[in-house]
DNA sequence: CCGACCGATTAACCTATGTTGTGGCCGCCT
DNA sequence: AGGCGGCCACAACATAGGTTAATCGGTCGG
């Protein structure tokens, strides 16, 4: 991995490293990138970054912090779409849309920063991998959509509960926030219920089930997976979903377009055996 | 709306009607959407598009009949992710990934076209606004699955069933395949079932209650709708989800690159009041 | 230090939905 | 014609998960 120590810091931005795990990213880009987190806002724990039928504004990156996605029904009833980790973008195709339909709000303090939707437009034409990279991003989260979907309809609590905590160790260990096992998770038990279409009761019956078989260890914010072979296989866990493979070849033929000239030469070599 | 009559035949593709729900399309986008959609196949009921864990092979557009999008248990579990319906677009960033988390089958006898994936990115950097339509009709296929997360997650059974039904009848509205209330639903309760996660049983219970409160009827594969708006209450149905607005200026600003000049003035001023 | 509030925990009870099993209809095969 | 398989229908029973309610430990503002 070509790394210019002067230009070090750009290295450790949570959507570099993710979008690191997927294709080799050139100098060019990689400035490009750090020029989008360039506008950074901070927001404490609890805010709307974004609200149901609210009409949209800039696109966000997450860049520290944990947010939800979240829809509810006007009797107040509440499902959690998915977990906004740094790294994570919300609103890419904004543009498209003319309001909300789910709100994004904080759970913890937040660092997040935000472009003008021309821009995600001026990416596709000027870094077409860079804007692939960023498509990949945004259909790994509708997978990880369907994969909840899946969950919710056809997974036990206990199984749901399970694979949620795998597929939460394996995002955050993309962008270097668990290490082996543990990670913190900012997140009442109401969050989690809703997240997974459980009451708060049944939610706190699984986790000690959980508990007790010695898979998983909860200290306040801080959970610990002792077994993730065992806990993924209770929850059915098959990481085919979340796409980490490498960028197939065929990406370049497809969205490398002929006015954008290689200049990753040495990264395409880098990527050949896959 | 421009309908020049010798080409009257491309206006009646399903994509087309759908697209243009959303956008006004120039004759020359329409042609080479119309070149798009040349190399036609069937298939029989019961066919799979596409198998979890394959590899991707063309983007295809559904021209006719319906599919199912499924994920699938070890155990044989089973769940719909969404229904595939004419004018439906079938692994369109297919080349972002290496192989598909979810199999694509057919419940109908079915047209579809198909497309080398190159071809998106082509459309990208030569038909911007046409691009911006596809990814439109694609984050539209996103936001569904969140919505029917929030049935499986937080509705009941019955007003999820009657969630379903009101977003078909929606959804078939805009490709012409729904007069006034009722339209063929090609599909056994079981899938229903798996699409609502739901039992075979409890399913068929509570189309039961549905016919029995007068709020639709079935005969044989024709459903009926007699009061969408009850039926709409009843599920909790609220259609911003579905993105019908037309689109927002902005979209231009954001997807029409300075290479491609304005050939859509008419529909523009058109589109102004928006 | 006090009161108020929030979140976790647990028990007791309840119900929406799942399971099992039977029968009926219809289309298809031979 | 007869038999078979797929689908619908419905009844009887079982249970996963929901609801209600009570307790407890923190923490925060004053």
């Amino acid at each position: 991995m070509t790394r210019a120590p002067a230009s070090r810091a750009l290295d450790t931005t949570p959507l570099w490293l993710k979008l690191s795990s997927y294709l080799v990213l050139s100098e060019e880009e990689k400035m490009y990138l750090a020029d989008l987190e360039r506008t950074i806002a901070r927001e404490p724990p609890r805010t709307d970054l974004l609200q149901q039928g609210e009409k949209y504004r800039d696109v966000r990156i997450i860049r520290d912090g944990w947010a939800i996605r979240h829809k509810a029904l006007p009797d107040g009833r509440r499902q959690v779409v998915n977990f906004v980790l740094p790294g994570d973008i919300i609103g890419m195709y904004c543009t498209l849309f003319e309001s909300a339909d789910h709100s994004v709000t904080t759970l913890t303090a937040v660092e997040v920063a935000s472009f003008p939707p021309e821009r995600i437009g001026e990416m596709f034409r000027s870094f077409p991998r860079l804007a692939a990279a960023l498509a990949w991003s945004g259909a790994r989260e509708e997978a990880m959509v369907a994969e909840r979907l899946l969950s919710l309809g056809r997974r036990t609590a206990l199984e749901r509960t399970a694979h949620l905590i795998v597929e939460l160790l394996r995002r955050l260990s993309v962008v270097n926030m668990a290490t082996d096992g543990h990670f913190v998770l900012p997140v009442t038990q109401e969050i989690l219920a809703d997240a997974l279409g459980l009451s708060i009761v049944h939610i706190n019956r699984t986790l000690r089930r959980l508990r007790d078989s010695g898979l998983i260890e909860l200290n306040g914010q801080r959970i610990t997976v002792n077994d993730v072979r065992q806990l993924a296989s209770v929850g059915q866990f098959d990481e085919l979903y979340l796409h980490l493979i490498r960028v197939p070849k065929r990406l370049e033929r497809a969205f490398a377009g002929p006015r954008h000239q290689n200049n990753n030469k040495r990264e395409d070599d880098d990527r050949a055996k896959a």
